[in-house]
Formats: C-alpha cells, structure tokens, sequence
DNA sequence: CAATATATGCTCATTATGAGTATATATTGC
DNA sequence: GCAATATATACTCATAATGAGCATATATTG
C-alpha cells in the first residue's frame, strides 16, 4: 500500500459566530507568492499523526495556535481531494493536498485575535441573504450570466441535453421560474457559479467563464477565497443551516441567558430568513428547548423580554430537536 | 508544510444492494498476518492524486478492480484520522492511513463477484434489525453488559459524573427506560459497544472491556470487521437509513420497475423497522415519487399489484423528498 | 367454492403548521 | 402625564400532515 506521491492532509476549520445579526466567520490574510495575496484564507494547517492522536485534535491545536481560539463545538464536513488547478501548479513542495473541513461554533467574538479577523460570510455569499428580500445580484447579474452559459454550446456530444441539464441546475439552485429558494443548497450554488466560470477562483484555476474566456475575467461575486476554502465554507454553511433545523445547534452560539427574539435573530443570521415570530416562540418552548430564568431583559425598545436558557436535559431526553421552521412569507412578523 | 510522517489516504467503500429483503455489503477476505485473518474487510486501495483526480475517481477505479463492480450512487460519509492501536502498531510500512469512507447503492448483486462476497449487513450488527421486534441480544447481552460498564469505576475524577453520562448514553442509544429507539443511531450504537469494551475491535485494540479485561476476551456481538471498517459500515447504515427519509435514494436499489410492496420492503430492510403500508402508499403516490406502468405483476399470493417506475422527474421539480414514515407501532399491518 | 393472501381505496381522529388578532408593558417625545 | 411607538406574549383558527384502522377487490390454493 504505496501512493505514487507524498499526500498532505490539509486541516481547515471554518470558524462560526453570530454576532449583531450577522454571521461571521474567521478568516487569516494568507500571503502568497503568485499575486493572489490578499484573498482570505480559513485557519488551517497539516495534520501530523505523530502529534495528534486524532484529525480533530489536530485541527483544535492548529487553530488554538493561530488564533488563540478554543473550539467548543467541532463537526467534520467533508473531505475533498482536489483543490483545483491552482494548488496542483504551484504547491510549492509537490505535495498532493487533501483538504478536510470542519466547521467550528464559538459565541466567543474574542474581538481582536492575533492575525485573524472576524467577517460576514455573507460577504461571500452575497446572494444567501434574503432577509431583506431577494438579493438584488441574483437578478442582476446571476441569472443573466447562467443563462449565458445554459445556452452555450457544450463540449458533450449531446448537445440538446447538456443545455437542458444546466438550465436545470440553476432553476433548482437560485430559485428561477417559481422554484422555491432552498436556504440549504449552498454547495450546489457555488459549484454551479464554479463550474460557469463565474467566480474568482474559478479564473484562478483556468476554467473557461461564460463567455468563453480564459484568465482574470470573472465577475465579482463574492470575496474569492485562497485555494478551495470558499467551497469549504460554502459546506459549511449548508451543513449548519440544515443542522440547525434538527439538532439544537444554535445554542452554540447564544450567551448563557438570551432571549427569545435574540435567539430567533441568531437564527434568522444563519438561515438568511425571516421567521414568523409568535410560531418561533411555540416551537422553542414546546420542544422544551429552552427554561425561563426569571429574570427581564433590559434592552431598550419596548416591553422587557424575558430571558431564557438552553434546557442541556433535552439532550438526554429524546434525540434532541432543533428549530424547524418555514420562512415567514409574509414581510409583516419578524 | 511538511508532515513528520508520511501519510496514506484509504479509500474505503461500503457498498449496499438489498436483495430479498436482506440489506447486503459486499466484503472481501483479507488475508493478514498477526492472526486476525478470515475478518471481513470492505473493498479499500489507496488513493493516488497521480492516477485520479478526485478522491471519489480513486475509489470507483479501485472498486472495479477489486470486484468488477461499476458503481452508480456514491456518497461521501466521513474521514477517519484513528484507525486503532492496531493499525498504528502493525502497518507494514510505518505508514499513518487516514480512511476516507463512502456509501455506494447498487441494484447490481451479481452473484459471484471475484473474491469478493455479499454478506446481510445484520451480521455485523444484530441489535439493527427491529423487524421482527427486539433483537433480543439487547436485553440478554447488550443492557446487562453496559449496565455493569456504566457502574464500573470510572478513569477520570469526577465519579458519579461519569457514570451518569455512560448511563445517559446507553439509555438514548439502546431505548432504555421509554426511551425510542432511533434507527439512525447506528453509529453512535457501535462507538458505544466498542468504548465498553464489548467489541472484537475494541480487544483486538487492546482496550479493557467492561470486565476490566484486557485482550481477547471481548463477548460475541456481531461480526467483526478488519481495521476500522466496521465503525465505516455503521456510518454508511446511519446515513443511508437517514437519507432514505429525505432524499429517494431507495429507487437506487429498485429494479427499473417494481411494485409498490417491494419499495416498502427495501425501504423496511434498510430501516429495520415496519411501516404502515397504507400510509407508506399514500406518502409515496402522492410525493409524485412514481409512475404506473399499466403492467401487473405476477408474484404468487394475493390479488396481482401493479408495477410502478422511479419518476426521476422530481429531482427537476423540487428539492425532491424522501420516504419519511414513522414505524408502524401495531404489528397487525406490515 | 371456501379459505386465505395480498392489493388498494377510503375514513377518521389527532397533531402539526402557517398565519393572524389581541393584549401587555415598556420607552420616547411633547 | 400622555399619546405615539415599539416590542413581548397570549391566544385563535383554518388547513395540512400524520398515524391508525376498516372495507373492498382480486388473485391463489386445496
């Protein structure tokens, strides 16, 4: 059992927080060699299996050293072999990178932290927002330049259906012709704007665009990010926002006290939704997700809000729910 | 970025085809040295960023050498830093491997496959299969075993902690005190036997079991596995019995044209649980999740049903669903 | 032809869901 | 102090989804 070339595993950790409404994400300036410097870049670094026992343990000691983070809450995502044609040229050892993600849940906002620095990842995703109604770039731009691309020839043979199969795909991913938006796609949309040459990395790794152009003449959708780590967090994003719905993640990422419409904020940043607010409350207090504590939120507005606490025992009760909820149609709650 | 050990990417493949009732992986004999030969392996090779591209390439290429297999459905599960003591003490060359699992379908069962074997997943894990009721190895092996394990004296300090959460994990595992019993916990199930001690893995690693005992001493619960393939089957029946209620990924299974009854026993052998066949009916006809074909079918028994096909139009209509059902309660229906 | 086995259609009570109305309690500007 | 405003929270209601069972249809078997 030999491979053919040295293989680095390559540990990456996108890094969650919410704070103010926005969902943030650590990112590390990553200088580089080529003149792609000053594209973001997750904490990451090579697994050592003489150090670290586990993957997870060595992705906690890689990002407690370049962040001075602690991780709480850890999940692996997935594992991708390619890294693009960029990594492959310029990897400056000839190593093979294999790339695992994970995706990390901090309430923490340690504001300042050597180095890193906290974004919006909508910063990347521009088009996952849709708390202010349907993100403008989606009409604008998006839509226009897939359909560039659906229309044009194709390299296959079967000329007739590979069109036909990219119009599907952006129909299901962004929602066109009365197609539902589906909040967890994440991944498939940035692969499909990939795939379309529609991104940075994908000039970066000299895919054709959708005007047929090789080279730096993507559009700019999105903050690029070095090497895959846009797709890693793209994975990531889809990940938390499904895992959200059936598992009470969000709490993660909540104070020990907080309250219902705090809570219901956290999630909406998350989602890229707004939530009916009266069905929120049900479904948080009869899932005996949460307990009161008594004591009122002095926030400034209207009434005082209660606060409340994560209920730790549903964990040990039945396998623990999380916050299903249909986006509130109507713009009138929230 | 170096590492200080050179590392080796395993691709393994758990491989699923249901065929008379019976879910089934296919497994290869590998042969070892240290004595622990005649334990089944899943088909496995390392990958080579060399010859293939992807991580997935790499598996696929190595499936149809090892058993002439062509391989449809393939899906990610999760990357294994920690294969055991085992491994790390007796890999032939110094060599750490990671394992990088994947959940492959296949309609296929091509009887006799060179050197490779169909073996019913239930073997490996007998506490899975709730079709005929309770697998009584729960109650005459499995909770005795883990009560004493839970009581035993715990390593770390805080004592009666401890115990609690062996308690509390044996209990959501195992539906212990009312608890239901989830059919997607399966790997959860299988960490929890081989934590206590009570696997051939967790001897063959040289972890005490709940006796204490150290070695070979570990009591029969299910079939063993080579290396850490047993752990990457429990994930593969954990996501696929959890995708099967949201995506349809049963009709990778099916044969182009089958009868609804047949749909429901695949589904109920991945579960291992019943279904209401009414209501399983209702929830498949009216998700749009099949076609009539006007032919009836010709199975011995009662009055002839019809053959429906796959509508693989719905994954262009919506984020196209599952077969979400609960297990019927009653044993009257089935 | 009775007994039996399966397929399929239909009903019904209960619960979950999506949306809204109504009321309570604070702050702010005057 | 009071109207205007902002938020919190309680409650209602129609509709859809779910879980369970009954009834009927159409085959085979002895």
């Amino acid at each position: 059992m030999r491979a053919d070339k040295a293989v680095v595993i390559g540990l990456n950790a996108a890094i969650v927080t919410v704070s103010d409404d926005h969902p943030k994400i650590l990112v590390v300036p990553h200088e580089e060699t080529d003149g792609a410097s000053g594209w973001d870049a997750l904490p990451f670094g090579p697994f050592s299996p003489m150090r670290h026992r586990t993957l997870e343990i060595g992705l906690r000691s890689w990002v407690q050293e370049q962040t001075q983070l602690e991780l709480g809450y850890v999940e692996q995502l997935y594992t991708f072999g390619d890294r693009g044609r960029h990594s492959l040229d310029t990897d400056m050892s000839g190593e093979h990178v294999v790339s695992v993600g994970y995706l990390a849940l901090t309430r923490g906002y340690d504001e300042t932290l050597k180095g890193a620095a906290w974004r919006d990842w909508y910063q990347y995703f521009p088009w996952e927002d849709w708390r202010e109604g349907k993100p403008p770039i989606i009409d604008q731009a998006i839509v226009p330049l897939l359909r560039e691309w659906a229309g044009r020839q194709s390299e296959a043979p079967p000329e007739e259906l590979a069109r036909g199969k990219r119009r599907d795909r952006m129909r299901l991913c962004f929602g066109v012709d009365g197609v539902a938006w589906d909040d967890e796609k994440t991944l498939e949309r940035y692969e499909l704007l990939y795939s379309a040459g529609l991104l940075q990395e994908a000039a970066r790794d000299g895919r054709p665009n959708a005007r047929g152009l090789t080279g730096k003449h993507a559009p700019n959708l999105g903050r690029p990010m070095q090497f895959d780590h846009r797709r890693i967090l793209a994975t990531a994003m889809g990940r938390l926002r499904a895992k959200t719905k059936y598992r009470p993640v969000a709490f993660e990422l909540m104070p020990p006290s907080f309250t219902l419409y705090e809570l219901q904020k956290t999630v909406e940043a998350l989602l890229g939704l707004h939530v009916h607010k009266q069905n929120f409350r049900r479904l948080v207090e009869n899932a005996g997700l949460v307990e009161r504590t008594g004591r009122m939120s002095t926030r400034t507005g209207g009434r005082p809000a209660e606060q409340f606490r994560f209920r730790r025992e549903v964990l040990n009760e039945r396998p623990a729910p999380g916050l299903k909820l249909a986006p509130s149609r109507s713009r009138a709650n929230s």
